[in-house]
DNA sequence: GTCAAATAGATTTTCGAAAATCTATTTGAT
DNA sequence: ATCAAATAGATTTTCGAAAATCTATTTGAC
Protein backbone atom coordinates (compact mmCIF):
# COMPACT_ATOMS: atom_id res chain seq x y z
CA UNK A 1 0.00 0.00 0.00
CA UNK A 2 1.39 3.47 -1.01
CA UNK A 3 2.88 5.00 2.72
CA UNK A 4 1.12 8.69 2.28
CA UNK A 5 -2.62 6.63 2.20
CA UNK A 6 -1.64 4.69 5.48
CA UNK A 7 -4.32 4.45 7.88
CA UNK A 8 -7.06 6.46 5.62
CA UNK A 9 -9.12 3.60 4.81
CA UNK A 10 -12.16 5.45 5.23
CA UNK A 11 -13.83 1.64 5.25
CA UNK A 12 -16.56 3.20 7.35
CA UNK A 13 -19.52 1.76 7.81
CA UNK A 14 -23.03 3.25 6.20
CA UNK A 15 -24.35 3.34 9.66
CA UNK A 16 -21.29 5.24 10.51
CA UNK A 17 -21.15 7.94 7.78
CA UNK A 18 -25.22 8.64 8.66
CA UNK A 19 -24.21 9.38 12.03
CA UNK A 20 -21.55 11.34 11.21
CA UNK A 21 -23.44 13.31 8.38
CA UNK A 22 -26.46 13.41 10.60
CA UNK A 23 -25.02 14.87 13.46
CA UNK A 24 -22.71 17.57 11.43
CA UNK A 25 -26.09 18.41 9.63
CA UNK A 26 -27.75 19.14 13.27
CA UNK A 27 -25.58 20.88 14.73
CA UNK A 28 -24.46 23.49 12.13
CA UNK A 29 -28.37 23.62 12.09
CA UNK A 30 -28.65 22.62 8.22
CA UNK A 31 -31.26 20.37 9.54
CA UNK A 32 -33.47 23.03 11.57
CA UNK A 33 -34.38 22.31 15.04
CA UNK A 34 -38.04 20.90 14.88
CA UNK A 35 -37.32 20.36 11.45
CA UNK A 36 -39.10 16.72 10.80
CA UNK A 37 -36.73 13.67 9.95
CA UNK A 38 -38.33 11.23 7.25
CA UNK A 39 -36.48 8.08 6.53
CA UNK A 40 -37.24 8.93 2.95
CA UNK A 41 -36.14 11.88 2.42
CA UNK A 42 -32.86 11.17 4.59
CA UNK A 43 -32.64 7.95 1.98
CA UNK A 44 -31.82 10.16 -0.50
CA UNK A 45 -29.65 12.84 1.40
CA UNK A 46 -27.57 10.35 1.97
CA UNK A 47 -27.94 7.95 -0.63
CA UNK A 48 -28.07 4.64 1.48
CA UNK A 49 -31.49 2.46 2.86
CA UNK A 50 -33.57 2.27 5.23
CA UNK A 51 -31.76 0.58 8.18
CA UNK A 52 -28.38 2.54 8.64
CA UNK A 53 -30.48 5.96 8.85
CA UNK A 54 -32.74 4.73 11.33
CA UNK A 55 -29.87 3.43 13.32
CA UNK A 56 -27.93 6.04 13.29
CA UNK A 57 -31.43 8.21 14.40
CA UNK A 58 -31.45 6.02 17.06
CA UNK A 59 -28.14 6.90 18.40
CA UNK A 60 -28.52 10.61 17.90
CA UNK A 61 -31.76 10.26 20.03
CA UNK A 62 -29.81 8.71 22.96
CA UNK A 63 -27.42 11.75 22.41
CA UNK A 64 -30.37 14.42 22.82
CA UNK A 65 -29.79 15.70 19.08
CA UNK A 66 -32.80 13.96 17.94
CA UNK A 67 -36.14 13.50 19.57
CA UNK A 68 -38.52 10.05 18.80
CA UNK A 69 -42.30 9.78 18.95
CA UNK A 70 -43.64 6.51 19.40
CA UNK A 71 -44.51 5.56 15.25
CA UNK A 72 -44.84 9.17 14.73
CA UNK A 73 -41.04 9.45 13.56
CA UNK A 74 -37.82 11.90 14.35
CA UNK A 75 -37.43 15.08 14.24
CA UNK A 76 -34.27 17.64 15.08
CA UNK A 77 -34.15 18.21 18.89
CA UNK A 78 -36.47 21.41 19.72
CA UNK A 79 -34.73 24.66 21.00
CA UNK A 80 -35.66 26.96 23.64
CA UNK A 81 -34.64 29.87 26.09
CA UNK A 82 -35.14 27.47 28.58
CA UNK A 83 -33.17 24.65 27.55
CA UNK A 84 -30.62 27.06 26.51
CA UNK A 85 -30.17 28.42 30.07
CA UNK A 86 -30.67 25.12 31.70
CA UNK A 87 -27.68 23.50 29.00
CA UNK A 88 -25.49 26.36 29.44
CA UNK A 89 -25.92 26.50 33.16
CA UNK A 90 -25.00 22.73 33.64
CA UNK A 91 -21.78 22.93 31.22
CA UNK A 92 -20.36 25.56 33.77
CA UNK A 93 -20.82 23.28 36.30
CA UNK A 94 -19.34 20.05 34.58
CA UNK A 95 -16.69 22.29 33.36
CA UNK A 96 -16.03 23.87 36.37
CA UNK A 97 -15.68 20.11 38.24
CA UNK A 98 -13.37 19.24 35.11
CA UNK A 99 -11.35 22.23 35.06
CA UNK A 100 -10.11 21.30 38.85
CA UNK A 101 -9.38 18.26 38.33
CA UNK A 102 -7.71 18.68 35.47
CA UNK A 103 -5.29 21.57 36.59
CA UNK A 104 -4.01 19.19 39.76
CA UNK A 105 -3.64 16.39 37.60
CA UNK A 106 -2.25 18.11 34.30
CA UNK A 107 1.77 17.22 33.75
CA UNK A 108 4.05 18.11 31.03
CA UNK A 109 2.22 16.63 28.35
CA UNK A 110 -0.70 18.31 29.11
CA UNK A 111 0.53 21.40 28.81
CA UNK A 112 2.04 20.60 25.80
CA UNK A 113 -1.55 19.77 24.11
CA UNK A 114 -3.24 22.58 25.24
CA UNK A 115 -0.14 25.18 23.58
CA UNK A 116 -0.71 23.06 20.86
CA UNK A 117 -4.58 23.39 20.52
CA UNK A 118 -4.56 26.96 21.18
CA UNK A 119 -1.90 27.81 18.42
CA UNK A 120 -3.91 26.52 15.70
CA UNK A 121 -6.94 27.63 17.09
CA UNK A 122 -5.55 31.00 16.75
CA UNK A 123 -4.53 30.56 13.22
CA UNK A 124 -7.11 29.58 12.27
CA UNK A 125 -10.26 31.62 10.72
CA UNK A 126 -13.18 31.53 12.07
CA UNK A 127 -15.35 33.02 9.26
CA UNK A 128 -16.22 30.82 6.57
CA UNK A 129 -15.06 32.54 3.54
CA UNK A 130 -17.42 30.94 0.79
CA UNK A 131 -20.83 31.67 3.40
CA UNK A 132 -19.96 34.54 6.17
CA UNK A 133 -23.25 33.54 7.51
CA UNK A 134 -21.76 30.63 9.08
CA UNK A 135 -18.93 29.32 11.09
CA UNK A 136 -15.89 27.80 8.80
CA UNK A 137 -15.89 23.84 10.35
CA UNK A 138 -12.20 24.15 10.53
CA UNK A 139 -12.42 27.08 13.29
CA UNK A 140 -15.28 24.50 15.13
CA UNK A 141 -13.02 21.80 15.22
CA UNK A 142 -9.92 23.72 16.67
CA UNK A 143 -12.06 25.26 18.96
CA UNK A 144 -13.80 22.38 20.37
CA UNK A 145 -10.39 21.02 20.27
CA UNK A 146 -8.89 23.21 22.59
CA UNK A 147 -11.77 23.36 24.90
CA UNK A 148 -11.47 19.27 24.91
CA UNK A 149 -7.63 19.85 25.58
CA UNK A 150 -8.13 22.06 28.47
CA UNK A 151 -9.90 19.32 30.86
CA UNK A 152 -8.29 16.73 29.14
CA UNK A 153 -6.34 15.66 31.83
CA UNK A 154 -8.97 15.59 34.13
CA UNK A 155 -8.68 11.78 34.64
CA UNK A 156 -12.49 10.69 34.62
CA UNK A 157 -13.43 9.83 30.92
CA UNK A 158 -17.08 10.07 32.50
CA UNK A 159 -16.57 13.59 32.77
CA UNK A 160 -15.16 13.92 29.39
CA UNK A 161 -17.65 12.54 27.40
CA UNK A 162 -20.60 14.46 29.62
CA UNK A 163 -18.74 17.31 29.15
CA UNK A 164 -18.26 16.78 25.30
CA UNK A 165 -22.24 15.77 24.55
CA UNK A 166 -23.14 18.96 26.24
CA UNK A 167 -20.39 21.28 24.30
CA UNK A 168 -22.18 19.89 20.68
CA UNK A 169 -25.70 20.61 22.05
CA UNK A 170 -24.20 24.46 22.88
CA UNK A 171 -22.38 24.54 19.29
CA UNK A 172 -25.91 23.93 17.52
CA UNK A 173 -27.27 27.09 19.61
CA UNK A 174 -24.02 29.09 18.42
CA UNK A 175 -25.09 28.07 14.87
CA UNK A 176 -28.58 29.34 15.22
CA UNK A 177 -26.97 32.76 16.72
CA UNK A 178 -24.47 32.99 13.66
CA UNK A 179 -27.04 32.67 11.16
CA UNK A 180 -29.44 35.64 12.26
CA UNK A 181 -26.51 37.53 13.34
CA UNK A 182 -23.11 36.59 11.24
CA UNK A 183 -20.34 36.05 13.19
CA UNK A 184 -18.94 39.29 15.31
CA UNK A 185 -17.01 37.62 18.08
CA UNK A 186 -13.34 37.91 18.42
CA UNK A 187 -12.31 35.69 20.94
CA UNK A 188 -8.84 34.84 20.94
CA UNK A 189 -7.90 36.51 23.78
CA UNK A 190 -10.47 35.19 25.86
CA UNK A 191 -9.41 31.56 25.04
CA UNK A 192 -5.37 33.03 25.26
CA UNK A 193 -6.28 33.99 28.94
CA UNK A 194 -8.49 30.86 29.86
CA UNK A 195 -5.06 28.55 28.75
CA UNK A 196 -2.71 31.14 30.90
CA UNK A 197 -4.25 30.72 33.75
CA UNK A 198 -4.96 27.37 33.33
CA UNK A 199 -0.80 26.39 32.67
CA UNK A 200 -0.19 28.73 35.42
CA UNK A 201 -2.45 26.88 37.75
CA UNK A 202 -4.87 29.59 38.90
CA UNK A 203 -7.94 26.76 39.59
CA UNK A 204 -10.11 29.38 40.79
CA UNK A 205 -9.10 32.09 38.17
CA UNK A 206 -9.32 29.54 35.50
CA UNK A 207 -12.86 28.24 36.68
CA UNK A 208 -14.00 32.16 36.58
CA UNK A 209 -12.83 32.92 33.18
CA UNK A 210 -14.53 29.65 31.95
CA UNK A 211 -17.91 30.50 33.65
CA UNK A 212 -17.68 33.99 32.01
CA UNK A 213 -16.72 32.56 28.45
CA UNK A 214 -19.54 30.30 28.91
CA UNK A 215 -22.29 32.91 29.79
CA UNK A 216 -20.74 35.27 27.55
CA UNK A 217 -22.28 33.02 24.48
CA UNK A 218 -25.14 32.19 26.39
CA UNK A 219 -26.12 36.05 26.47
CA UNK A 220 -25.23 36.64 23.15
CA UNK A 221 -27.08 33.42 21.62
CA UNK A 222 -29.59 34.10 23.94
CA UNK A 223 -30.45 37.05 22.71
CA UNK A 224 -30.22 36.32 18.67
CA UNK A 225 -32.82 33.46 19.77
CA UNK A 226 -35.09 35.83 21.32
CA UNK A 227 -34.95 37.92 18.41
CA UNK A 228 -34.95 35.73 15.69
CA UNK A 229 -38.18 34.36 17.45
CA UNK A 230 -40.18 37.26 17.35
CA UNK A 231 -39.08 38.10 13.77
CA UNK A 232 -39.15 34.69 11.65
CA UNK A 233 -40.99 32.32 13.96
CA UNK A 234 -38.23 29.48 14.42
CA UNK A 235 -41.37 27.25 12.64
CA UNK A 236 -40.63 28.32 9.32
CA UNK A 237 -37.19 28.10 7.73
CA UNK A 238 -35.38 27.27 4.59
CA UNK A 239 -39.00 28.27 2.80
CA UNK A 240 -40.44 25.41 4.20
CA UNK A 241 -42.98 25.09 6.82
CA UNK A 242 -41.95 22.87 9.69
CA UNK A 243 -45.09 20.92 11.73
CA UNK B 1 -63.68 -0.88 26.04
CA UNK B 2 -63.79 -1.89 29.95
CA UNK B 3 -62.80 0.56 32.20
CA UNK B 4 -60.14 -1.24 34.05
CA UNK B 5 -58.09 -1.61 31.10
CA UNK B 6 -57.91 1.68 30.52
CA UNK B 7 -54.76 3.04 29.45
CA UNK B 8 -52.53 -0.24 29.62
CA UNK B 9 -52.43 0.25 25.66
CA UNK B 10 -48.84 -2.21 26.24
CA UNK B 11 -49.20 -0.90 22.30
CA UNK B 12 -45.26 -0.39 22.78
CA UNK B 13 -43.48 -0.60 19.50
CA UNK B 14 -41.10 -3.76 18.77
CA UNK B 15 -38.17 -1.51 18.85
CA UNK B 16 -39.21 0.01 22.75
CA UNK B 17 -39.81 -3.40 23.98
CA UNK B 18 -36.53 -4.23 22.87
CA UNK B 19 -34.47 -1.88 24.29
CA UNK B 20 -36.24 -2.10 27.71
CA UNK B 21 -35.70 -5.35 27.48
CA UNK B 22 -32.17 -5.69 26.95
CA UNK B 23 -31.18 -2.36 29.14
CA UNK B 24 -33.29 -4.28 32.15
CA UNK B 25 -30.93 -6.99 31.07
CA UNK B 26 -28.05 -5.90 31.21
CA UNK B 27 -28.28 -3.36 33.93
CA UNK B 28 -29.37 -6.46 36.26
CA UNK B 29 -26.36 -8.59 34.60
CA UNK B 30 -28.56 -11.17 33.11
CA UNK B 31 -26.12 -10.10 29.99
CA UNK B 32 -22.75 -9.71 31.62
CA UNK B 33 -20.27 -7.36 31.23
CA UNK B 34 -18.27 -8.29 28.14
CA UNK B 35 -20.81 -10.84 26.91
CA UNK B 36 -21.09 -10.61 22.86
CA UNK B 37 -24.42 -9.64 21.75
CA UNK B 38 -25.09 -11.58 18.67
CA UNK B 39 -28.17 -10.51 16.70
CA UNK B 40 -29.26 -13.76 15.87
CA UNK B 41 -29.23 -15.07 19.67
CA UNK B 42 -30.79 -11.68 20.57
CA UNK B 43 -33.71 -12.24 17.65
CA UNK B 44 -34.54 -15.62 19.48
CA UNK B 45 -34.52 -14.43 22.91
CA UNK B 46 -36.70 -11.77 22.27
CA UNK B 47 -38.77 -13.13 19.55
CA UNK B 48 -39.07 -10.66 16.78
CA UNK B 49 -36.36 -9.15 13.64
CA UNK B 50 -33.10 -7.44 13.28
CA UNK B 51 -34.02 -4.20 12.69
CA UNK B 52 -35.99 -3.51 16.35
CA UNK B 53 -32.52 -5.20 18.16
CA UNK B 54 -30.45 -3.48 16.44
CA UNK B 55 -32.11 -0.51 16.56
CA UNK B 56 -32.55 -0.53 20.31
CA UNK B 57 -28.23 -2.03 20.35
CA UNK B 58 -27.37 1.62 19.03
CA UNK B 59 -29.34 3.74 21.45
CA UNK B 60 -27.87 1.70 24.44
CA UNK B 61 -24.56 2.38 22.65
CA UNK B 62 -25.06 6.02 23.05
CA UNK B 63 -25.97 5.65 26.49
CA UNK B 64 -22.93 3.40 27.35
CA UNK B 65 -24.13 0.52 28.35
CA UNK B 66 -22.92 -1.30 25.23
CA UNK B 67 -19.97 -1.43 22.74
CA UNK B 68 -20.08 -1.63 19.17
CA UNK B 69 -16.90 -2.64 17.15
CA UNK B 70 -17.08 -1.38 13.54
CA UNK B 71 -17.94 -4.78 11.52
CA UNK B 72 -17.43 -7.04 14.70
CA UNK B 73 -20.70 -6.44 16.18
CA UNK B 74 -21.77 -5.10 19.70
CA UNK B 75 -21.15 -6.38 23.34
CA UNK B 76 -21.73 -5.27 26.65
CA UNK B 77 -20.14 -3.04 28.16
CA UNK B 78 -16.86 -4.02 30.29
CA UNK B 79 -16.34 -3.20 34.16
CA UNK B 80 -13.49 -2.45 35.29
CA UNK B 81 -12.34 -1.00 39.03
CA UNK B 82 -11.09 2.15 37.01
CA UNK B 83 -14.38 2.21 35.43
CA UNK B 84 -16.20 1.63 38.74
CA UNK B 85 -14.04 4.37 40.89
CA UNK B 86 -14.37 7.44 37.66
CA UNK B 87 -18.20 6.50 37.71
CA UNK B 88 -18.68 6.81 41.04
CA UNK B 89 -16.21 9.80 41.47
CA UNK B 90 -18.31 11.94 38.68
CA UNK B 91 -21.61 10.39 40.16
CA UNK B 92 -20.84 12.31 43.39
CA UNK B 93 -20.03 15.54 41.55
CA UNK B 94 -23.28 15.10 39.25
CA UNK B 95 -25.28 14.91 42.49
CA UNK B 96 -23.62 17.16 44.64
CA UNK B 97 -24.72 19.95 42.05
CA UNK B 98 -27.90 18.30 41.55
CA UNK B 99 -28.44 17.95 45.27
CA UNK B 100 -27.51 21.54 45.90
CA UNK B 101 -30.30 23.34 43.69
CA UNK B 102 -32.79 20.87 44.63
CA UNK B 103 -32.32 22.00 48.37
CA UNK B 104 -32.85 25.34 47.42
CA UNK B 105 -35.44 25.27 44.70
CA UNK B 106 -37.88 22.63 46.23
CA UNK B 107 -41.32 23.34 47.31
CA UNK B 108 -43.65 21.47 49.50
CA UNK B 109 -44.37 19.61 46.13
CA UNK B 110 -41.23 18.03 46.12
CA UNK B 111 -40.92 17.56 49.98
CA UNK B 112 -44.21 15.64 49.74
CA UNK B 113 -42.72 13.25 46.77
CA UNK B 114 -39.63 12.54 48.45
CA UNK B 115 -41.45 11.43 51.48
CA UNK B 116 -43.76 9.14 49.46
CA UNK B 117 -40.91 7.86 47.41
CA UNK B 118 -39.14 7.08 50.75
CA UNK B 119 -42.41 5.42 52.61
CA UNK B 120 -42.45 3.13 49.22
CA UNK B 121 -38.73 2.08 49.62
CA UNK B 122 -39.04 1.24 52.96
CA UNK B 123 -41.66 -0.72 52.49
CA UNK B 124 -40.11 -3.09 49.98
CA UNK B 125 -38.41 -6.07 50.48
CA UNK B 126 -35.03 -5.84 48.96
CA UNK B 127 -34.42 -9.78 48.33
CA UNK B 128 -36.25 -11.07 45.88
CA UNK B 129 -38.03 -14.16 47.73
CA UNK B 130 -37.57 -16.65 44.47
CA UNK B 131 -33.86 -15.99 44.42
CA UNK B 132 -31.91 -14.68 47.11
CA UNK B 133 -28.66 -14.04 44.63
CA UNK B 134 -30.73 -10.89 43.30
CA UNK B 135 -32.07 -7.75 43.84
CA UNK B 136 -35.97 -7.66 43.97
CA UNK B 137 -36.89 -5.56 40.97
CA UNK B 138 -39.74 -4.21 42.99
CA UNK B 139 -37.18 -2.74 45.36
CA UNK B 140 -34.61 -1.13 42.47
CA UNK B 141 -37.39 0.54 41.30
CA UNK B 142 -38.38 2.37 44.44
CA UNK B 143 -34.59 2.75 45.09
CA UNK B 144 -34.16 4.50 41.92
CA UNK B 145 -37.64 6.78 42.22
CA UNK B 146 -35.91 7.53 45.99
CA UNK B 147 -32.75 8.71 44.35
CA UNK B 148 -34.31 10.74 41.39
CA UNK B 149 -36.86 12.23 44.04
CA UNK B 150 -33.88 13.64 46.05
CA UNK B 151 -32.78 15.86 43.04
CA UNK B 152 -36.36 16.07 41.46
CA UNK B 153 -36.48 19.77 42.28
CA UNK B 154 -33.04 20.81 40.86
CA UNK B 155 -34.68 22.68 37.82
CA UNK B 156 -32.39 20.98 35.51
CA UNK B 157 -33.24 18.59 33.13
CA UNK B 158 -29.90 18.23 31.81
CA UNK B 159 -28.35 17.29 35.36
CA UNK B 160 -31.44 15.06 35.82
CA UNK B 161 -31.29 12.70 32.86
CA UNK B 162 -27.19 12.45 33.37
CA UNK B 163 -27.65 11.23 36.68
CA UNK B 164 -29.73 8.96 36.15
CA UNK B 165 -27.58 7.80 33.31
CA UNK B 166 -24.77 7.35 36.08
CA UNK B 167 -27.01 6.06 38.59
CA UNK B 168 -27.93 3.03 36.20
CA UNK B 169 -24.48 2.35 35.17
CA UNK B 170 -24.01 1.74 38.98
CA UNK B 171 -26.46 -0.25 39.45
CA UNK B 172 -24.90 -2.90 37.15
CA UNK B 173 -21.79 -2.51 39.35
CA UNK B 174 -24.15 -3.37 42.40
CA UNK B 175 -25.95 -6.20 40.38
CA UNK B 176 -22.52 -8.26 39.83
CA UNK B 177 -21.55 -7.63 43.59
CA UNK B 178 -24.51 -9.01 44.48
CA UNK B 179 -24.56 -12.22 42.38
CA UNK B 180 -21.13 -13.13 44.07
CA UNK B 181 -22.23 -12.12 47.55
CA UNK B 182 -25.90 -12.07 48.25
CA UNK B 183 -27.37 -8.48 49.65
CA UNK B 184 -26.63 -8.17 53.05
CA UNK B 185 -26.76 -4.46 53.60
CA UNK B 186 -29.64 -2.68 54.56
CA UNK B 187 -29.62 1.04 53.99
CA UNK B 188 -33.12 1.82 55.36
CA UNK B 189 -31.33 4.38 57.92
CA UNK B 190 -29.20 5.68 55.26
CA UNK B 191 -31.64 6.75 53.00
CA UNK B 192 -34.02 8.18 56.03
CA UNK B 193 -31.32 9.94 57.49
CA UNK B 194 -30.54 11.49 53.87
CA UNK B 195 -34.04 12.22 53.15
CA UNK B 196 -34.41 13.91 56.71
CA UNK B 197 -31.20 16.19 56.22
CA UNK B 198 -32.75 17.17 53.10
CA UNK B 199 -36.66 18.08 54.11
CA UNK B 200 -34.43 19.61 56.97
CA UNK B 201 -32.23 21.74 54.23
CA UNK B 202 -29.03 21.07 55.48
CA UNK B 203 -27.27 21.50 51.97
CA UNK B 204 -23.86 20.83 53.61
CA UNK B 205 -24.84 17.98 55.53
CA UNK B 206 -26.76 16.02 52.98
CA UNK B 207 -24.34 16.25 50.16
CA UNK B 208 -21.79 14.74 52.71
CA UNK B 209 -24.49 12.39 53.54
CA UNK B 210 -24.94 11.12 49.90
CA UNK B 211 -21.14 11.20 49.27
CA UNK B 212 -20.71 8.56 52.03
CA UNK B 213 -23.51 7.02 50.43
CA UNK B 214 -22.28 6.55 47.11
CA UNK B 215 -18.53 5.78 48.97
CA UNK B 216 -19.95 2.92 50.96
CA UNK B 217 -21.37 1.68 47.80
CA UNK B 218 -18.17 2.02 46.28
CA UNK B 219 -16.23 -0.09 48.94
CA UNK B 220 -18.52 -2.67 48.59
CA UNK B 221 -18.98 -3.18 45.33
CA UNK B 222 -15.11 -2.67 44.39
CA UNK B 223 -14.65 -4.98 46.77
CA UNK B 224 -16.44 -7.88 45.81
CA UNK B 225 -15.34 -6.75 42.15
CA UNK B 226 -11.59 -7.75 42.99
CA UNK B 227 -12.49 -10.74 44.82
CA UNK B 228 -14.85 -12.39 42.10
CA UNK B 229 -11.92 -11.44 39.65
CA UNK B 230 -9.33 -13.15 41.22
CA UNK B 231 -11.67 -16.21 42.18
CA UNK B 232 -13.52 -17.54 39.20
CA UNK B 233 -12.36 -14.86 36.51
CA UNK B 234 -15.32 -12.62 34.94
CA UNK B 235 -15.00 -13.96 31.71
CA UNK B 236 -16.65 -16.87 32.47
CA UNK B 237 -20.18 -16.73 33.73
CA UNK B 238 -23.08 -19.02 33.42
CA UNK B 239 -21.10 -22.07 31.87
CA UNK B 240 -20.32 -19.66 28.85
CA UNK B 241 -17.09 -18.48 28.11
CA UNK B 242 -17.10 -15.31 26.65
CA UNK B 243 -14.75 -13.37 24.27
C1' DG C 1 -75.00 21.63 9.62
C1' DT C 2 -72.74 18.41 12.95
C1' DC C 3 -70.49 14.59 14.27
C1' DA C 4 -68.69 10.04 14.13
C1' DA C 5 -67.28 6.24 11.23
C1' DA C 6 -65.02 4.89 6.96
C1' DT C 7 -61.60 5.53 3.56
C1' DA C 8 -57.23 6.64 1.20
C1' DG C 9 -52.60 8.23 1.17
C1' DA C 10 -48.44 8.96 3.52
C1' DT C 11 -45.13 7.44 6.88
C1' DT C 12 -43.14 4.58 10.17
C1' DT C 13 -41.92 0.05 11.60
C1' DT C 14 -40.63 -4.60 10.80
C1' DC C 15 -39.15 -8.55 8.31
C1' DG C 16 -36.30 -11.91 5.66
C1' DA C 17 -32.86 -12.39 2.56
C1' DA C 18 -28.73 -10.63 -0.01
C1' DA C 19 -24.23 -8.46 0.27
C1' DA C 20 -20.14 -7.36 2.73
C1' DT C 21 -16.95 -8.35 6.24
C1' DC C 22 -14.53 -10.95 9.57
C1' DT C 23 -12.27 -15.30 11.68
C1' DA C 24 -10.25 -19.51 11.69
C1' DT C 25 -8.50 -23.16 9.05
C1' DT C 26 -6.38 -25.17 5.20
C1' DT C 27 -3.41 -25.14 1.39
C1' DG C 28 0.81 -24.73 -0.97
C1' DA C 29 5.30 -22.66 -1.88
C1' DT C 30 9.82 -21.96 0.11
C1' DA D 1 8.67 -26.41 9.57
C1' DT D 2 7.29 -21.61 8.35
C1' DC D 3 4.72 -18.29 6.44
C1' DA D 4 1.58 -16.05 3.36
C1' DA D 5 -2.34 -16.63 0.34
C1' DA D 6 -6.73 -18.99 -0.41
C1' DT D 7 -10.90 -20.90 1.30
C1' DA D 8 -15.11 -21.76 4.01
C1' DG D 9 -18.18 -20.74 7.67
C1' DA D 10 -20.02 -17.48 10.74
C1' DT D 11 -21.52 -12.87 11.64
C1' DT D 12 -22.52 -8.26 10.71
C1' DT D 13 -24.43 -4.90 7.71
C1' DT D 14 -27.56 -3.38 4.27
C1' DC D 15 -31.42 -3.49 1.22
C1' DG D 16 -36.19 -3.46 -0.61
C1' DA D 17 -40.62 -4.66 0.23
C1' DA D 18 -44.51 -5.98 3.36
C1' DA D 19 -47.10 -4.87 7.48
C1' DA D 20 -48.70 -1.69 10.84
C1' DT D 21 -49.81 2.86 12.15
C1' DC D 22 -50.98 7.55 11.64
C1' DT D 23 -53.29 11.79 9.37
C1' DA D 24 -56.41 14.07 6.73
C1' DT D 25 -60.41 13.88 4.08
C1' DT D 26 -64.72 12.12 2.74
C1' DT D 27 -68.91 9.91 3.53
C1' DG D 28 -73.28 9.18 5.57
C1' DA D 29 -76.58 9.25 9.47
C1' DC D 30 -79.02 12.29 12.45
Amino acid sequence: MPPSLAKSDSAQTLNASAFNQLRSDIIACRLMPNERLRVEALRERYEMGNSPIREALMRLEAEGLVELEQNKGFKVSEVSQEKLLDLMQSRIEIETIALRWALEKGGVEWEADLLSAFHRLSRQAKVDPLNPRAISAAWSKEHADFHAALVSACGSSTMMSIRSRLFEQAERYVALSIMSTGPLRDDVTEHKQLMRAALNREIDKTIELNRIHITRTLDKVSGSLAAGKSQTDLRIVNGKTLK
